[in-house]
This record gives C-alpha cells, sequence and structure tokens, in this order.
DNA sequence: TTAATTGATTGCAATATGCAAGTGAATTAC
DNA sequence: GTAATTCACTTGCATATTGCAATCAATTAA
C-alpha cells in the first residue's frame, strides 16, 4: 500500500487496514502461533492465498520476521519484530472496545481488567513469553 | 461485513478493519469535520462512492449518526455516536505506533505526549471538544 | 431564472477476494 | 526404499470491491 499521506493513522492502516493483517500478528502475541498451517486454523478461516499474501506483505513492510524451522525444513517459523510487538497496544485498545460493546466477545475478563489498568506489566508479561 | 468469529479483535475488524472507515473517524475527532465535502478533501483523497458506501455503513453499524443541517438542507451532519467516539483510544494508539516508526509522522508532538502520559485526559478534552 | 453547490449514483476498468484444486519439497509410515 | 502424508504455497476462475470520471437531483445563491 503506498503511503497516502503524513497522517499517523492512516499511516498505520497503510500497514495494516486490513482484515487479516491483524489478525496475524494477534496469533503470533496472543495464541503463540508460528506457523502458516496454524495461521491458517485460526476461527476465521482466511484463504490460503490471502495468507500468502499477508505473510508476504508483513514480512516485506518489516512487521514479522520469517525463518526455516530447523527441526522441520518444511515449516518457516514467523516471530515478530519490533515494528509488530509495538502495534500490541493497539489490538489492546480494539479488544476493550469489544468487550465494551461486543456482548459475544470471548476475551478473558482478567484480561481486559489488566488492559485497562496494568497495561504496561501486561504488554511486558505478553512480549516476555513470545522470547521464550 | 459478517462477524467472522467471537474474538475481539477480529470483531473490531469487521467494523472498521479497511483504509477509509477510521479515517472518517479521525475527521470527525480531530478536525471537527461534518460533511461529506469536508471528509472529501481529506489529504488521502477518498472517491466520492467509496466515502459514500463507508457513511452509509458506519451509519448503519451505530458509530455516526446523521442529521439534515438545518441551515443548508442539502447538507447532512455526521457526528460521533459513543461506539464511535470509544474508537479514539485505538487511534491515538496507532498515531503513538506511527510517531515511534515513520519518521515523516505529522502528529503534534504535544500530542503524541499527552496520549502516552495523560491519556485520560487528552480523551476527555478531544471528546469534550466534539459537544460544543 | 440561471448558475453553482452538495451529496450522492452510475458505468466501467482494474484490483482484490474467496474457493477449489494442484504443485513440489520435506517428512513420516510401512 | 517406496508410498503416503504434510507443509507452504501457487494457479485458475468466479465474484466482490475499488478507483476514476461523468452524471444526477435537490437546494441555494446571484
Amino acid at each position: 500500500m503506498p503511503r497516502r499521506s503524513d497522517c499517523p493513522i492512516s499511516n498505520v492502516l497503510d500497514f495494516v487496514g486490513d482484515k487479516w493483517s491483524l489478525l496475524i500478528l494477534r496469533d503470533l502475541v496472543f495464541f503463540n502461533k508460528h506457523s502458516y498451517s496454524e495461521f491458517l486454523n485460526s476461527p476465521e478461516k482466511m484463504a490460503t492465498n490471502i495468507l500468502s499474501s499477508r505473510l508476504e506483505r508483513l514480512e516485506n513492510d518489516g512487521l514479522i520476521a520469517k525463518k526455516v524451522d530447523v527441526e522441520d525444513k518444511r515449516k518457516n517459523v514467523y516471530t515478530l519484530t519490533q515494528l509488530g510487538r509495538d502495534m500490541l497496544p493497539i489490538m489492546l485498545e480494539m479488544m476493550i472496545w469489544s468487550s465494551k460493546h461486543d456482548p459475544n466477545t470471548n476475551a478473558p475478563e482478567q484480561l481486559i481488567k489488566r488492559a485497562k489498568n496494568d497495561r504496561e506489566n501486561l504488554i511486558n508479561d505478553l512480549l516476555g513469553r513470545i522470547e521464550s
């Protein structure tokens, strides 16, 4: 997506302003998923060609990094870069919005509470868990 | 957009997961814009049919409300609902992301500082300004 | 009464999406 | 060692969405 303006909101949308990209980042942060097939099994059921193109774009944009799995060379291991990790606060605010306005949202209440009242520590905990 | 899952992030994307919807909400919050022609003049230059369809969808989804302008009956006046106002924290986090990773972002430094250190008051100030 | 403005809609080409099927390399099962 | 399976894509094709220019009706201004 070409840069449309210097607006900081428009700029983020140039990176992840579609229905799928943030779900991949979500899977990386919240569900410890790291591979193509894991992303594919997420409940939103994205098509294989879309997943493929989004992984490629996220990598090109520097939000994720790709390495061949040392234990199974058919597999790629995807990880978040700093740019990708820094999308986490945006995702937390989305969770708070849904917990307020969507009665069917399935976010754990405890997580929402921490997102509201203990953000910095929650972010450190979530990102710290990724390192290991 | 039909609901794809009960994930709170997916849910927000079902509402504003495209390149344009959040820019309309941005114009309403940050630039006090209220009409079709004002949105159209934003620097991202969205097409008239896209703007039209997004305004319709945002209204149907309950994020904005539309009224005929009492002073000029050709015009509509668009305002944020509570659902729309509650998207503001998401936009603030996007601004913070861009201020960190995009050297060309044009958000005022003072605004970013307040978004980081004085969020609640900033939100109240921005939304309070809308009422008047 | 004519001209300009506003908020759209329409037609059409280009792009993106969704789905099913297929591919080749790596791994596992026999 | 061969066959079957897994994995990460890729392709083909129908449908949907987008981008762009032109047009429209209603309202307002001159």
